[in-house]
DNA sequence: TTGAAAATAGGTGATTTCACCTATCTAACT
DNA sequence: AGTTAGATAGGTGAAATCACCTATTTTCAA
């Protein structure tokens, strides 16, 4: 089954010429390009693609706003953030946020076909920047990366919302016993004490934006 | 008795002759000035004042960083801040950090005098620029003002830096059941639920600074 | 100087969080 | 095939929060 591609940039001429070079790859079928977030995410909302590819730098929503929003449209939709710049506080944000993968705008477009692939078959594609930054950053905090789940960014979401683990265990259909869990999990992984310390973290971390 | 006042403004032509004016008004002995907030830091460490006048456009540290270090450090020196932009959202984060005044770089050198008088006398000067920024902001909030107390100011603060009840009462040297308290208030003053809506409008007030 | 607001502190009871466990099932990677 | 990580869920007990009270003292403004 081939996959469905959906591109944003502002450059016009870059985002053409990449999704030329797109539907060329074998496993892709069909493409689709935007030059804003805001267009990007009216074609998502008209027809679901399998994978979106955004740039970071963009006027009005930059990627990861745009990464938010479809996310929160439909979770199934895989993410990947393309930028200029390898600045490590970045990835790491963007990790925490969700997405599936991180490239920078001078790489070969043989890695943005196999990140595509990789990205749609498992959930996320590491390459060198992505490995270098979270092993940079995991002892050199802040913008420590806490390899926080999905499940887990999810519930903390729902605590930063104020909602009780009662409350969040009705909205997911879950057990009470298995969001006391995850928030458990949270509070080890983030090193904090208590809910203070997790809507901090989850702020810091652009999980949760005030 | 006299007051003794310092002011910072990183142009200095206009904090020396601000510092001139100050020094012919009839409650003020002494006047000392700084053209960064960390300069004024420093002379306040070595004699502090009565009062601080701070410009809030610097370089380095802005106004209100620079009085949130003064704060923490001597919280019974008064601090006014002057700003360019009678800004509707940067006043209300200012008072809601505990400014004392705010006063547009374009009003008469008389209401500085006055400002300096009351504030001293008083907690807080009230101008027509605050007050209408607070009328404003009280319904069409965001940016609302709360009329959060000093003390729990306080204790808002440490909740977000995770301490218990228990652990804030004992360093304010209060009982558990006046922090309880408080905390209760806070909640109610605040409009939310819980500690994480706590934190939440700590940092959108500026009380808290992530 | 009187009244309002703030700060203090106590009471009570329900609810929630915190901090440990164990255990099963599944998906994914080696 | 075995290992790891994630998601699920249960148990237990202590600690903390939440949500109402009442009441006294201080402080400040009108």
């Amino acid at each position: 089954m081939k996959l469905s591609v959906y591109l944003a940039d502002d450059h016009t001429i870059f985002v053409k010429t990449l999704a030329n070079a797109v539907a060329t790859f074998p496993n892709v079928s069909n493409v689709k390009t935007a030059n804003s977030g805001r267009q990007l995410f009216k074609l998502v909302k008209e027809t679901s693609p399998d994978v979106v590819v955004l740039d970071y730098e963009m006027p009005g929503w930059n990627g990861l706003q745009t990464a938010d929003r479809i996310m929160q449209y439909n979770d199934r939709i895989k993410l990947i953030l393309l930028s200029m710049h390898g600045n490590e506080e970045l990835i790491i944000t963007a990790i925490n946020q969700g997405i599936h993968a991180f490239l920078l705008k001078n790489t070969e477009p043989e890695e943005l076909q196999t990140a595509i692939d990789k990205v749609y078959l498992n959930d996320f594609y590491h390459n060198k920047v992505t490995t270098r930054a979270l092993k940079k950053s995991a002892k050199e905090g802040p913008g420590k990366y806490y390899n926080i789940s999905k499940r887990e960014r999810e519930v903390l979401l729902l605590i930063c919302e104020e909602l009780t683990m009662r409350e969040i265990a009705g909205k997911l259909f879950l057990s009470e016993k298995t969001i006391q869990n995850h928030r458990q999990n949270l509070l080890k992984k983030m090193e904090v004490r208590n809910t203070a310390g997790l809507v901090k973290r989850a702020i810091e971390l652009g999980i949760y934006i005030l």
